[in-house]
DNA sequence: TGTACATCAGTGAACGCGCGTTCACTGATGTAC
DNA sequence: TGTACATCAGTGAACGCGCGTTCACTGATGTAC
């Protein structure tokens, strides 16, 4: 009660970082505005200060996560390597590595909300469209630097959509499959992670789990 | 009321296959039991004369839907082929289709369900890997057909893998986006269709729409 | 084969509960003078 | 600069509603004799 005009924006912001988390892990359906509010530290009644309605918040966690996601990636390609190693390399072995397939609240922002991007409405698909446009041509970018020797833009576009489709269908299918039988979930994550650095002529190295 | 015991058996099955529908188009926790039930043709209170609990059913239908997969799956590699024509090519046209991504009602089970087979119980979980292993084991074959130059099995079964990741990631990308950028949605599906075509040296055609 | 009775799939109303949302109230913040 | 007042983020209780589940009741099916 009584709280500055800053103070608000970033109890908004953390409204809506931990709302992030707990969609992530229980799927938006999952967890009510309570539960949300509550891990925030705020009550129940507050959240109608900030948002329209559930699904307005859906949206804003949704543009957030990919706004972020595409940032977090921009820099990571963007920071100097190691000599010898690789940054396609790096990316690979990051998102098929076990600790990624375990982290959900904080791993890939796409994997996370996929699922639950189909059914909320227009706003939150479009924001969800327009993120995963730009992360492509991101990943396009990598890719025709990985493939240097003259490759088409139209063909690098096409691989950067086909490889990231391959990685975010490990990941998934590999949490699915890792509560119940947590061997086959590795496996499906090594099985992408060798196929993708042999077809991008990379040296297939030992996983880290 | 008052109903023979086949009639009952042919109820439950029913009731199962409305469910299936219902939780592959709006999530497990989108769909109350009073809907499953009246989409089955019954009341709400008949639904535990035939299971145990809401739970209960999601584990059924998760079972029902990963064997009837691998059943179809099977069938149509049995099936005898058009000469000039490949198993393989015809799994991977079909799966990366625009109508196999508008009919998830009706499409791949693991693309339909894995999202909420993550937060199901122990037994749902259970089968639902039980039947990915079936499954890979399945596609397994079927690369090493194509691969007939005396590839290992091991080798294989991690192509099958690599190969259904990605065919998995796309098509659930490809929903996500359709609904608010139906071009991005066919171009994913497109870019993999053609990477795995080349990629088992197949000749690249013309995608259905 | 015919009769008497137990079974149990189905109905429809009710249960408590947590959901998303609304509201009256609060008090520090921020503004007008 | 100091005072008076409007603003509005936060609280906590309440709203109606649909959820998963339970229950008393029904009547054709299926069984025992």
């Amino acid at each position: 009660m009584g709280v500055s005009k800053q103070q608000a924006a970033e109890n908004r912001k953390a409204i809506i970082a931990a709302s992030e988390k707990l969609f992530r892990e229980h799927g938006i359906d999952g967890v009510g505005l309570s539960a949300l509010m509550k891990a925030a530290g705020f009550t129940q009644g507050g959240f109608y200060n900030h948002f329209e309605s559930k699904e307005a918040l859906a949206a804003e966690v949704v543009a957030t996560a990919m706004d972020k996601a595409n940032h977090d990636l921009k820099e990571a390609i963007a920071a100097p390597i190691a000599p010898g190693s690789n940054r396609l390399r790096r990316q690979v072995d990051y998102y098929l590595s076990g600790a990624h397939c375990s982290d959900i609240e904080q791993g890939c922002a796409v994997a996370g909300l996929t699922a639950d991007v189909r059914r909320l409405g227009n706003e939150a698909q479009a924001r969800f469209a327009n993120g995963l446009q730009e992360m492509i041509e991101i990943l396009t970018a990598l890719v025709a630097e990985q493939r240097a020797g003259g490759m088409e833009g139209q063909e690098a576009r096409r691989e950067a959509m086909a490889f990231y489709s391959e990685m975010v269908g490990a990941l998934i299918l590999s949490r699915a499959v890792g509560g119940a039988n947590p061997e086959l979930g590795q496996e499906i994550l090594d099985a992408s992670r060798q196929t993708l650095l042999r077809d991008f002529a990379l040296e297939v190295t030992e996983g880290k789990r």
